[in-house]
DNA sequence: GAGTGGTCTAGACCACCTG
DNA sequence: AGGTGGTCTAGACCACTCG
Protein backbone atom coordinates (compact mmCIF):
# COMPACT_ATOMS: atom_id res chain seq x y z
CA UNK A 1 0.00 0.00 0.00
CA UNK A 2 1.49 3.36 -1.06
CA UNK A 3 1.34 6.23 1.09
CA UNK A 4 0.96 8.53 -1.67
CA UNK A 5 -2.57 6.85 -2.30
CA UNK A 6 -3.76 7.28 1.29
CA UNK A 7 -2.41 11.32 1.30
CA UNK A 8 -4.77 13.00 -1.62
CA UNK A 9 -1.63 12.73 -3.85
CA UNK A 10 -3.24 11.60 -7.57
CA UNK A 11 -1.43 15.43 -9.18
CA UNK A 12 0.78 12.70 -10.80
CA UNK A 13 2.12 12.39 -14.46
CA UNK A 14 -0.91 10.35 -15.04
CA UNK A 15 -4.10 9.59 -12.96
CA UNK A 16 -4.30 6.09 -10.88
CA UNK A 17 -7.14 4.85 -13.76
CA UNK A 18 -4.78 5.27 -16.67
CA UNK A 19 -2.30 3.99 -14.82
CA UNK A 20 -4.80 0.58 -13.78
CA UNK A 21 -5.99 0.71 -17.74
CA UNK A 22 -2.33 0.73 -18.96
CA UNK A 23 -1.19 -2.49 -16.64
CA UNK A 24 -4.85 -4.39 -17.40
CA UNK A 25 -3.99 -3.68 -21.71
CA UNK A 26 -0.57 -4.86 -21.26
CA UNK A 27 -1.53 -7.84 -19.52
CA UNK A 28 -4.38 -8.43 -21.70
CA UNK A 29 -2.21 -7.81 -24.86
CA UNK A 30 0.68 -10.33 -23.45
CA UNK A 31 -1.96 -12.89 -22.70
CA UNK A 32 -1.77 -13.22 -19.18
CA UNK A 33 -5.32 -12.45 -18.91
CA UNK A 34 -6.46 -15.06 -22.00
CA UNK A 35 -9.24 -14.65 -24.16
CA UNK A 36 -12.68 -15.06 -22.88
CA UNK A 37 -11.38 -15.32 -19.75
CA UNK A 38 -12.19 -13.17 -16.52
CA UNK A 39 -10.60 -10.05 -15.37
CA UNK A 40 -10.58 -9.82 -11.19
CA UNK A 41 -14.23 -8.43 -9.97
CA UNK A 42 -13.71 -4.68 -9.55
CA UNK A 43 -14.08 -5.46 -5.61
CA UNK A 44 -11.31 -7.25 -5.33
CA UNK A 45 -9.18 -4.45 -8.11
CA UNK A 46 -9.86 -2.35 -5.26
CA UNK A 47 -8.88 -3.52 -3.02
CA UNK A 48 -5.53 -5.01 -4.49
CA UNK A 49 -4.77 -0.97 -5.99
CA UNK A 50 -6.14 0.66 -2.99
CA UNK A 51 -8.46 2.83 -4.90
CA UNK A 52 -12.06 3.15 -4.72
CA UNK A 53 -14.49 1.43 -6.59
CA UNK A 54 -15.46 4.52 -9.03
CA UNK A 55 -11.70 4.84 -9.85
CA UNK A 56 -11.43 1.27 -10.74
CA UNK A 57 -14.92 1.38 -13.08
CA UNK A 58 -12.98 4.25 -14.68
CA UNK A 59 -10.25 1.82 -15.82
CA UNK A 60 -12.41 -0.79 -16.85
CA UNK A 61 -14.43 1.26 -18.83
CA UNK A 62 -11.54 2.72 -20.66
CA UNK A 63 -10.97 -0.79 -21.88
CA UNK A 64 -14.43 -1.27 -22.94
CA UNK A 65 -14.23 2.03 -24.98
CA UNK A 66 -11.39 -0.02 -26.72
CA UNK A 67 -12.29 -3.03 -27.03
CA UNK A 68 -10.25 -5.22 -25.35
CA UNK A 69 -13.15 -6.50 -22.62
CA UNK A 70 -16.94 -6.60 -22.62
CA UNK A 71 -18.48 -6.11 -19.04
CA UNK A 72 -21.56 -8.44 -18.03
CA UNK A 73 -23.84 -7.31 -15.27
CA UNK A 74 -23.91 -10.51 -12.64
CA UNK A 75 -21.03 -12.08 -15.07
CA UNK A 76 -17.81 -9.91 -14.49
CA UNK A 77 -15.24 -8.73 -16.87
CA UNK A 78 -14.48 -10.41 -20.18
CA UNK A 79 -11.36 -10.25 -22.09
CA UNK A 80 -11.98 -9.89 -25.82
CA UNK A 81 -10.83 -12.29 -28.33
CA UNK A 82 -9.12 -9.59 -30.23
CA UNK A 83 -9.44 -5.92 -30.37
CA UNK A 84 -11.93 -5.23 -32.23
CA UNK A 85 -11.89 -3.33 -35.56
CA UNK A 86 -11.35 0.29 -35.81
CA UNK A 87 -14.71 -0.10 -37.99
CA UNK A 88 -13.54 0.30 -41.27
CA UNK A 89 -11.95 -2.32 -43.73
CA UNK A 90 -10.30 -3.97 -40.57
CA UNK A 91 -6.75 -3.14 -40.73
CA UNK A 92 -6.51 -6.14 -37.57
CA UNK A 93 -7.22 -8.67 -39.27
CA UNK A 94 -7.90 -9.32 -43.35
CA UNK A 95 -10.65 -12.02 -42.58
CA UNK A 96 -12.37 -9.24 -41.58
CA UNK A 97 -12.21 -7.47 -44.98
CA UNK A 98 -13.80 -9.36 -46.87
CA UNK A 99 -16.96 -9.48 -44.66
CA UNK A 100 -17.69 -13.37 -43.62
CA UNK A 101 -15.17 -15.34 -41.65
CA UNK A 102 -15.71 -18.72 -42.77
CA UNK A 103 -14.00 -18.00 -45.99
CA UNK A 104 -10.41 -19.45 -47.23
CA UNK A 105 -8.17 -16.73 -46.62
CA UNK A 106 -4.49 -17.19 -47.51
CA UNK A 107 -1.79 -14.70 -47.39
CA UNK A 108 1.51 -15.42 -50.02
CA UNK A 109 4.51 -12.81 -49.58
CA UNK A 110 6.04 -11.60 -52.91
CA UNK A 111 8.35 -9.66 -51.09
CA UNK A 112 10.00 -10.43 -48.12
CA UNK A 113 10.57 -7.45 -45.61
CA UNK A 114 13.56 -5.49 -46.48
CA UNK A 115 15.33 -2.06 -46.05
CA UNK A 116 14.86 0.20 -49.04
CA UNK A 117 15.27 4.11 -49.88
CA UNK A 118 11.40 5.89 -49.67
CA UNK A 119 9.75 6.12 -52.95
CA UNK A 120 10.06 9.94 -54.02
CA UNK A 121 7.47 11.34 -53.96
CA UNK A 122 5.68 9.29 -51.40
CA UNK A 123 1.52 9.28 -51.39
CA UNK A 124 1.68 10.97 -47.89
CA UNK A 125 4.41 13.86 -46.37
CA UNK A 126 6.61 11.95 -44.66
CA UNK A 127 8.92 14.01 -42.13
CA UNK A 128 12.67 14.16 -41.57
CA UNK A 129 12.91 11.28 -39.12
CA UNK A 130 11.38 8.45 -41.22
CA UNK A 131 13.18 10.28 -44.23
CA UNK A 132 16.45 9.32 -42.70
CA UNK A 133 15.72 6.40 -40.61
CA UNK A 134 15.10 4.44 -44.59
CA UNK A 135 12.48 2.10 -45.30
CA UNK A 136 11.16 -1.08 -44.65
CA UNK A 137 9.02 -2.86 -47.32
CA UNK A 138 6.95 -5.85 -47.63
CA UNK A 139 4.13 -6.64 -50.35
CA UNK A 140 2.16 -9.30 -50.48
CA UNK A 141 -0.74 -10.89 -51.37
CA UNK A 142 -3.78 -11.78 -50.28
CA UNK A 143 -6.40 -14.74 -51.69
CA UNK A 144 -9.77 -15.61 -51.06
CA UNK A 145 -10.90 -18.84 -51.73
CA UNK A 146 -7.93 -19.49 -54.13
CA UNK A 147 -8.97 -16.04 -56.02
CA UNK A 148 -6.19 -12.97 -56.03
CA UNK A 149 -8.26 -10.31 -54.43
CA UNK A 150 -5.79 -7.61 -52.79
CA UNK A 151 -2.12 -6.45 -53.49
CA UNK A 152 -0.87 -5.10 -50.22
CA UNK A 153 2.46 -2.66 -50.32
CA UNK A 154 3.50 -1.79 -46.53
CA UNK A 155 5.95 0.87 -45.63
CA UNK A 156 7.36 0.79 -42.59
CA UNK A 157 9.93 3.69 -40.91
CA UNK A 158 13.12 1.79 -39.44
CA UNK A 159 12.78 3.58 -36.68
CA UNK A 160 13.35 1.18 -33.22
CA UNK A 161 12.13 -2.26 -34.99
CA UNK A 162 15.49 -4.47 -34.61
CA UNK A 163 15.86 -7.50 -36.84
CA UNK A 164 12.27 -6.58 -37.96
CA UNK A 165 13.44 -7.82 -40.97
CA UNK A 166 15.14 -11.35 -39.77
CA UNK A 167 12.38 -12.77 -38.82
CA UNK A 168 8.56 -14.32 -39.73
CA UNK A 169 5.61 -12.58 -38.88
CA UNK A 170 3.76 -14.42 -35.75
CA UNK A 171 0.72 -16.53 -37.58
CA UNK A 172 1.30 -14.68 -40.58
CA UNK A 173 0.09 -11.48 -39.55
CA UNK A 174 2.03 -8.25 -39.65
CA UNK A 175 0.05 -6.19 -37.52
CA UNK A 176 0.11 -9.36 -34.63
CA UNK A 177 3.77 -9.42 -34.96
CA UNK A 178 4.02 -5.22 -34.21
CA UNK A 179 1.97 -5.47 -31.18
CA UNK A 180 3.62 -8.62 -29.70
CA UNK A 181 7.28 -8.27 -30.44
CA UNK A 182 7.14 -4.51 -30.84
CA UNK A 183 3.91 -3.09 -28.50
CA UNK A 184 3.18 -1.11 -31.18
CA UNK A 185 -0.94 -0.47 -31.34
CA UNK A 186 -2.67 0.90 -34.25
CA UNK A 187 -5.10 3.79 -32.86
CA UNK A 188 -5.97 5.59 -35.78
CA UNK A 189 -6.26 5.08 -39.63
CA UNK A 190 -6.28 8.11 -42.74
CA UNK A 191 -7.35 6.87 -45.86
CA UNK A 192 -8.11 7.91 -49.43
CA UNK A 193 -10.15 5.70 -51.82
CA UNK A 194 -10.29 5.66 -55.72
CA UNK A 195 -10.85 3.93 -58.34
CA UNK A 196 -8.57 3.29 -61.09
CA UNK A 197 -7.62 0.77 -64.06
CA UNK A 198 -5.03 -1.58 -63.44
CA UNK A 199 -1.81 -1.65 -64.66
CA UNK A 200 0.20 -4.55 -66.55
CA UNK A 201 1.87 -5.47 -62.90
CA UNK A 202 -1.64 -4.83 -60.92
CA UNK A 203 -3.17 -6.86 -63.35
CA UNK A 204 -1.38 -9.65 -63.47
CA UNK A 205 -0.89 -9.95 -59.67
CA UNK A 206 -4.73 -9.74 -59.27
CA UNK A 207 -5.32 -11.78 -62.66
CA UNK A 208 -7.50 -9.06 -64.09
CA UNK A 209 -7.51 -7.64 -67.75
CA UNK A 210 -4.87 -4.32 -67.78
CA UNK A 211 -7.06 -1.88 -67.57
CA UNK A 212 -9.97 -3.12 -65.75
CA UNK A 213 -11.41 -1.13 -62.90
CA UNK A 214 -9.60 -1.97 -59.38
CA UNK A 215 -9.49 -0.42 -55.58
CA UNK A 216 -6.82 1.48 -54.54
CA UNK A 217 -6.43 2.66 -51.15
CA UNK A 218 -3.67 4.99 -49.80
CA UNK A 219 -3.43 4.46 -45.86
CA UNK A 220 -1.75 5.70 -43.00
CA UNK A 221 -1.65 4.01 -39.78
CA UNK A 222 -1.07 6.18 -36.39
CA UNK A 223 0.23 3.58 -33.86
CA UNK A 224 1.01 4.63 -29.98
CA UNK A 225 4.66 5.02 -31.11
CA UNK A 226 4.54 8.93 -31.58
CA UNK A 227 6.83 9.13 -34.16
CA UNK A 228 5.81 5.97 -36.02
CA UNK A 229 3.20 5.90 -38.84
CA UNK A 230 3.11 2.81 -40.92
CA UNK A 231 1.95 3.71 -44.46
CA UNK A 232 0.12 1.02 -47.01
CA UNK A 233 -0.99 1.23 -50.67
CA UNK A 234 -3.63 -1.39 -51.97
CA UNK A 235 -4.77 -2.59 -55.15
CA UNK A 236 -7.93 -4.91 -54.90
CA UNK A 237 -10.04 -6.77 -56.88
CA UNK A 238 -13.81 -6.64 -56.23
CA UNK A 239 -14.54 -8.57 -59.02
CA UNK A 240 -16.00 -11.07 -57.00
CA UNK A 241 -15.57 -9.58 -53.66
CA UNK A 242 -16.77 -6.30 -52.54
CA UNK A 243 -15.03 -4.68 -49.74
CA UNK A 244 -17.01 -4.60 -46.77
CA UNK A 245 -17.09 -2.30 -43.80
CA UNK A 246 -19.42 -1.83 -40.97
CA UNK A 247 -19.38 0.25 -38.10
CA UNK A 248 -20.53 -0.14 -34.99
CA UNK A 249 -21.70 2.81 -33.26
CA UNK A 250 -21.20 2.27 -29.56
CA UNK B 1 -37.65 18.93 -7.15
CA UNK B 2 -39.32 15.01 -7.45
CA UNK B 3 -39.74 12.79 -4.59
CA UNK B 4 -38.61 9.92 -6.22
CA UNK B 5 -35.14 11.45 -6.70
CA UNK B 6 -35.28 12.07 -2.64
CA UNK B 7 -36.02 8.12 -1.97
CA UNK B 8 -33.52 5.85 -3.73
CA UNK B 9 -35.31 5.02 -6.15
CA UNK B 10 -33.79 4.66 -9.30
CA UNK B 11 -34.86 1.44 -10.50
CA UNK B 12 -36.85 3.39 -13.36
CA UNK B 13 -37.24 2.39 -17.19
CA UNK B 14 -34.48 4.50 -17.38
CA UNK B 15 -31.50 5.55 -15.39
CA UNK B 16 -31.38 9.62 -14.83
CA UNK B 17 -28.35 9.94 -16.38
CA UNK B 18 -29.89 8.83 -19.47
CA UNK B 19 -32.58 10.95 -19.54
CA UNK B 20 -30.73 13.77 -18.77
CA UNK B 21 -28.72 12.63 -21.96
CA UNK B 22 -31.30 12.43 -23.72
CA UNK B 23 -32.53 16.00 -22.77
CA UNK B 24 -29.76 17.45 -23.69
CA UNK B 25 -29.41 15.84 -27.02
CA UNK B 26 -32.62 16.48 -28.16
CA UNK B 27 -31.99 20.36 -27.24
CA UNK B 28 -29.16 19.91 -29.09
CA UNK B 29 -30.14 18.55 -32.04
CA UNK B 30 -32.74 20.77 -32.25
CA UNK B 31 -30.72 24.53 -31.64
CA UNK B 32 -31.73 25.84 -28.53
CA UNK B 33 -28.11 24.52 -27.62
CA UNK B 34 -26.56 26.53 -30.59
CA UNK B 35 -23.31 25.03 -31.56
CA UNK B 36 -20.40 26.46 -30.41
CA UNK B 37 -22.35 27.11 -27.08
CA UNK B 38 -21.39 26.30 -23.78
CA UNK B 39 -24.29 23.94 -21.75
CA UNK B 40 -24.89 24.67 -18.37
CA UNK B 41 -22.07 23.72 -15.87
CA UNK B 42 -21.64 20.17 -14.24
CA UNK B 43 -22.84 22.20 -11.02
CA UNK B 44 -25.86 24.23 -12.58
CA UNK B 45 -27.16 20.26 -14.02
CA UNK B 46 -26.43 18.86 -10.46
CA UNK B 47 -28.81 21.95 -9.26
CA UNK B 48 -31.46 22.12 -11.51
CA UNK B 49 -31.85 18.37 -11.80
CA UNK B 50 -31.80 17.38 -8.41
CA UNK B 51 -28.74 14.71 -8.60
CA UNK B 52 -25.12 13.96 -7.62
CA UNK B 53 -22.49 15.32 -9.54
CA UNK B 54 -21.27 12.19 -11.02
CA UNK B 55 -24.64 11.23 -12.51
CA UNK B 56 -24.14 14.63 -14.85
CA UNK B 57 -20.88 13.42 -15.56
CA UNK B 58 -21.93 10.20 -16.98
CA UNK B 59 -24.97 12.20 -19.00
CA UNK B 60 -22.20 14.49 -20.22
CA UNK B 61 -19.71 12.08 -21.18
CA UNK B 62 -21.74 10.16 -23.33
CA UNK B 63 -23.18 13.07 -25.35
CA UNK B 64 -18.64 13.24 -25.85
CA UNK B 65 -19.22 9.85 -26.94
CA UNK B 66 -21.55 10.88 -29.34
CA UNK B 67 -19.53 13.65 -30.49
CA UNK B 68 -22.34 16.00 -29.65
CA UNK B 69 -20.16 17.99 -27.37
CA UNK B 70 -16.43 18.68 -26.42
CA UNK B 71 -15.42 19.28 -22.78
CA UNK B 72 -12.73 22.03 -21.94
CA UNK B 73 -11.20 22.04 -18.38
CA UNK B 74 -11.64 25.31 -16.59
CA UNK B 75 -14.17 25.95 -19.73
CA UNK B 76 -17.15 24.24 -19.81
CA UNK B 77 -19.01 21.40 -22.49
CA UNK B 78 -19.41 23.13 -26.03
CA UNK B 79 -21.60 22.02 -27.98
CA UNK B 80 -19.83 20.61 -31.53
CA UNK B 81 -20.47 21.96 -34.96
CA UNK B 82 -21.71 18.66 -36.20
CA UNK B 83 -22.15 15.23 -34.95
CA UNK B 84 -18.79 13.64 -36.12
CA UNK B 85 -18.82 11.55 -38.35
CA UNK B 86 -18.59 7.86 -37.44
CA UNK B 87 -15.49 8.07 -39.27
CA UNK B 88 -15.89 6.49 -43.04
CA UNK B 89 -17.08 8.24 -45.97
CA UNK B 90 -18.97 10.72 -43.71
CA UNK B 91 -22.51 10.20 -43.62
CA UNK B 92 -23.92 13.24 -42.07
CA UNK B 93 -22.50 15.75 -44.53
CA UNK B 94 -21.45 15.04 -48.22
CA UNK B 95 -18.49 18.20 -47.48
CA UNK B 96 -16.44 15.81 -45.29
CA UNK B 97 -16.50 13.07 -47.89
CA UNK B 98 -14.36 15.34 -49.81
CA UNK B 99 -12.05 15.95 -46.89
CA UNK B 100 -11.33 19.72 -46.78
CA UNK B 101 -14.01 21.87 -46.11
CA UNK B 102 -13.28 24.98 -47.85
CA UNK B 103 -14.29 23.31 -50.99
CA UNK B 104 -17.14 24.76 -53.11
CA UNK B 105 -19.79 22.13 -52.62
CA UNK B 106 -23.21 21.79 -54.90
CA UNK B 107 -25.68 19.87 -55.09
CA UNK B 108 -28.37 18.87 -57.68
CA UNK B 109 -31.02 16.91 -57.57
CA UNK B 110 -32.06 14.93 -60.99
CA UNK B 111 -35.19 12.79 -59.06
CA UNK B 112 -37.23 14.35 -56.94
CA UNK B 113 -38.07 12.88 -53.70
CA UNK B 114 -41.20 10.62 -55.12
CA UNK B 115 -42.88 7.07 -54.08
CA UNK B 116 -41.73 4.49 -56.41
CA UNK B 117 -42.02 0.49 -56.31
CA UNK B 118 -38.66 -1.38 -55.22
CA UNK B 119 -36.37 -2.60 -57.46
CA UNK B 120 -36.31 -6.24 -57.39
CA UNK B 121 -33.57 -7.55 -56.47
CA UNK B 122 -32.79 -4.78 -53.95
CA UNK B 123 -29.06 -4.63 -53.76
CA UNK B 124 -30.22 -5.34 -49.76
CA UNK B 125 -32.49 -7.98 -48.25
CA UNK B 126 -35.70 -6.52 -47.57
CA UNK B 127 -38.31 -7.07 -44.89
CA UNK B 128 -41.69 -7.76 -45.58
CA UNK B 129 -42.69 -4.12 -43.78
CA UNK B 130 -40.50 -2.54 -46.09
CA UNK B 131 -41.51 -4.26 -48.93
CA UNK B 132 -45.32 -3.63 -48.58
CA UNK B 133 -44.78 0.35 -47.64
CA UNK B 134 -43.14 1.36 -50.77
CA UNK B 135 -39.90 3.76 -51.61
CA UNK B 136 -39.29 6.77 -51.44
CA UNK B 137 -36.32 7.19 -54.28
CA UNK B 138 -34.07 10.30 -54.82
CA UNK B 139 -31.56 10.79 -57.21
CA UNK B 140 -28.91 13.43 -56.62
CA UNK B 141 -25.67 14.60 -57.83
CA UNK B 142 -22.57 16.06 -55.52
CA UNK B 143 -20.65 19.05 -57.44
CA UNK B 144 -16.76 20.01 -55.64
CA UNK B 145 -15.51 22.93 -57.18
CA UNK B 146 -18.09 22.68 -60.43
CA UNK B 147 -16.86 18.92 -60.75
CA UNK B 148 -19.39 16.17 -60.71
CA UNK B 149 -18.20 13.91 -57.95
CA UNK B 150 -20.45 11.82 -57.02
CA UNK B 151 -24.10 10.00 -57.91
CA UNK B 152 -26.30 9.32 -54.99
CA UNK B 153 -29.43 7.13 -54.85
CA UNK B 154 -30.94 7.02 -52.15
CA UNK B 155 -34.30 4.30 -51.15
CA UNK B 156 -35.85 4.94 -48.10
CA UNK B 157 -38.77 2.33 -46.97
CA UNK B 158 -41.91 5.05 -46.69
CA UNK B 159 -42.67 4.23 -42.98
CA UNK B 160 -44.14 6.79 -40.88
CA UNK B 161 -42.63 9.53 -43.20
CA UNK B 162 -45.92 11.93 -43.66
CA UNK B 163 -45.41 14.61 -46.26
CA UNK B 164 -41.71 13.68 -47.02
CA UNK B 165 -42.62 13.99 -50.77
CA UNK B 166 -43.96 17.48 -50.21
CA UNK B 167 -41.29 19.43 -48.23
CA UNK B 168 -38.02 20.66 -49.22
CA UNK B 169 -34.48 19.72 -47.52
CA UNK B 170 -33.63 21.85 -44.33
CA UNK B 171 -30.99 23.33 -45.77
CA UNK B 172 -30.76 21.34 -48.48
CA UNK B 173 -29.68 18.31 -46.30
CA UNK B 174 -31.85 15.02 -46.56
CA UNK B 175 -29.81 13.86 -43.30
CA UNK B 176 -30.76 16.76 -41.45
CA UNK B 177 -34.14 17.20 -42.48
CA UNK B 178 -34.88 13.46 -41.19
CA UNK B 179 -32.98 14.07 -37.95
CA UNK B 180 -34.97 17.07 -37.20
CA UNK B 181 -38.35 16.93 -38.87
CA UNK B 182 -38.81 13.35 -38.05
CA UNK B 183 -35.92 12.72 -35.27
CA UNK B 184 -34.47 10.34 -37.36
CA UNK B 185 -30.93 9.46 -36.25
CA UNK B 186 -28.21 7.06 -37.98
CA UNK B 187 -26.30 5.02 -35.53
CA UNK B 188 -24.46 2.47 -38.03
CA UNK B 189 -23.73 1.95 -41.45
CA UNK B 190 -22.75 -1.37 -43.18
CA UNK B 191 -21.60 -0.61 -47.03
CA UNK B 192 -19.51 -2.58 -49.89
CA UNK B 193 -17.44 -0.91 -51.87
CA UNK B 194 -16.21 -1.86 -55.52
CA UNK B 195 -14.48 -0.74 -58.32
CA UNK B 196 -16.50 -1.06 -61.90
CA UNK B 197 -16.88 0.51 -65.15
CA UNK B 198 -19.47 3.02 -65.53
CA UNK B 199 -22.23 2.43 -67.62
CA UNK B 200 -23.51 5.36 -70.40
CA UNK B 201 -26.03 6.70 -68.41
CA UNK B 202 -23.44 7.21 -64.54
CA UNK B 203 -20.67 8.29 -67.26
CA UNK B 204 -22.94 10.87 -68.31
CA UNK B 205 -23.95 12.35 -64.79
CA UNK B 206 -20.27 12.17 -63.77
CA UNK B 207 -18.66 13.72 -66.57
CA UNK B 208 -16.48 10.45 -67.56
CA UNK B 209 -16.14 8.62 -70.59
CA UNK B 210 -17.73 5.00 -70.54
CA UNK B 211 -16.20 2.50 -69.11
CA UNK B 212 -13.78 4.50 -67.23
CA UNK B 213 -13.20 3.12 -63.42
CA UNK B 214 -15.92 4.61 -61.16
CA UNK B 215 -15.70 3.86 -57.18
CA UNK B 216 -19.51 2.09 -56.41
CA UNK B 217 -20.75 1.89 -52.72
CA UNK B 218 -23.61 -0.03 -51.81
CA UNK B 219 -24.80 1.49 -48.15
CA UNK B 220 -27.23 0.34 -45.66
CA UNK B 221 -27.98 2.81 -42.85
CA UNK B 222 -29.01 1.64 -39.40
CA UNK B 223 -31.32 4.08 -37.46
CA UNK B 224 -32.68 4.74 -34.03
CA UNK B 225 -35.89 3.54 -35.79
CA UNK B 226 -36.35 0.08 -35.13
CA UNK B 227 -38.00 -0.69 -38.34
CA UNK B 228 -36.56 2.06 -40.63
CA UNK B 229 -33.67 1.66 -43.06
CA UNK B 230 -32.48 3.92 -45.20
CA UNK B 231 -30.13 2.41 -48.78
CA UNK B 232 -28.00 4.12 -51.13
CA UNK B 233 -26.23 3.42 -54.01
CA UNK B 234 -22.86 5.78 -54.86
CA UNK B 235 -21.23 6.00 -57.89
CA UNK B 236 -17.85 8.22 -57.14
CA UNK B 237 -15.91 9.99 -59.90
CA UNK B 238 -12.28 9.77 -58.24
CA UNK B 239 -10.57 10.93 -60.89
CA UNK B 240 -9.88 14.62 -59.12
CA UNK B 241 -10.79 14.12 -55.23
CA UNK B 242 -10.23 10.89 -54.00
CA UNK B 243 -12.87 9.68 -50.96
CA UNK B 244 -11.32 10.33 -47.48
CA UNK B 245 -12.05 8.52 -44.44
CA UNK B 246 -9.82 9.18 -41.04
CA UNK B 247 -11.11 7.17 -38.31
CA UNK B 248 -10.30 9.36 -34.48
CA UNK B 249 -10.07 6.66 -32.26
CA UNK B 250 -11.30 7.51 -28.45
C1' DG C 1 -10.36 34.71 -7.35
C1' DA C 2 -14.34 32.46 -8.87
C1' DG C 3 -15.87 28.94 -11.66
C1' DT C 4 -15.09 24.85 -14.65
C1' DG C 5 -14.22 20.10 -15.62
C1' DG C 6 -10.85 16.03 -13.87
C1' DT C 7 -9.89 12.81 -10.38
C1' DC C 8 -11.08 10.48 -6.23
C1' DT C 9 -13.25 8.58 -1.73
C1' DA C 10 -16.41 5.76 0.97
C1' DG C 11 -20.15 4.58 1.28
C1' DA C 12 -25.31 2.67 -0.67
C1' DC C 13 -29.10 -0.04 -3.15
C1' DC C 14 -30.25 -2.19 -7.50
C1' DA C 15 -30.63 -5.90 -11.31
C1' DC C 16 -28.51 -9.75 -12.90
C1' DC C 17 -26.00 -14.29 -13.06
C1' DT C 18 -24.37 -18.60 -11.29
C1' DG C 19 -24.00 -22.37 -8.22
C1' DA D 1 -27.46 -16.75 -1.38
C1' DG D 2 -23.52 -14.52 -2.60
C1' DG D 3 -21.03 -12.11 -5.86
C1' DT D 4 -21.01 -9.18 -10.10
C1' DG D 5 -21.45 -4.97 -12.54
C1' DG D 6 -24.96 -0.66 -12.86
C1' DT D 7 -26.54 3.40 -10.75
C1' DC D 8 -26.20 6.89 -7.35
C1' DT D 9 -24.96 10.12 -3.26
C1' DA D 10 -22.35 13.77 -0.94
C1' DG D 11 -18.74 15.11 -0.22
C1' DA D 12 -13.22 16.52 -1.47
C1' DC D 13 -8.92 18.49 -3.76
C1' DC D 14 -6.80 19.32 -8.22
C1' DA D 15 -5.48 21.80 -12.77
C1' DC D 16 -7.19 24.83 -15.78
C1' DT D 17 -9.50 29.22 -17.86
C1' DC D 18 -11.10 33.69 -17.66
C1' DG D 19 -11.94 38.29 -16.24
Amino acid sequence: MKISNIVKNYKLAHPHYIKLYNNLKRQIIHGIFSEGALLPSENELRISENVARSTVRQALNELVKDGYITKKKGLGSIVNSRVKSLGLLSFKGFSDVVGETNRNVKTSIITPPAIIDWEQPFFYQLNKKELSAGCIYVERIRFVNEDQVMLEQTYIPNINLQQFCEQDFINGSLFRTLSITYHIEINDLVQDLRAIEADNRVARYLNLSAGAPVLHIYRKYITNREDLRIYSSLFCNTKKYAIGSNYRHS
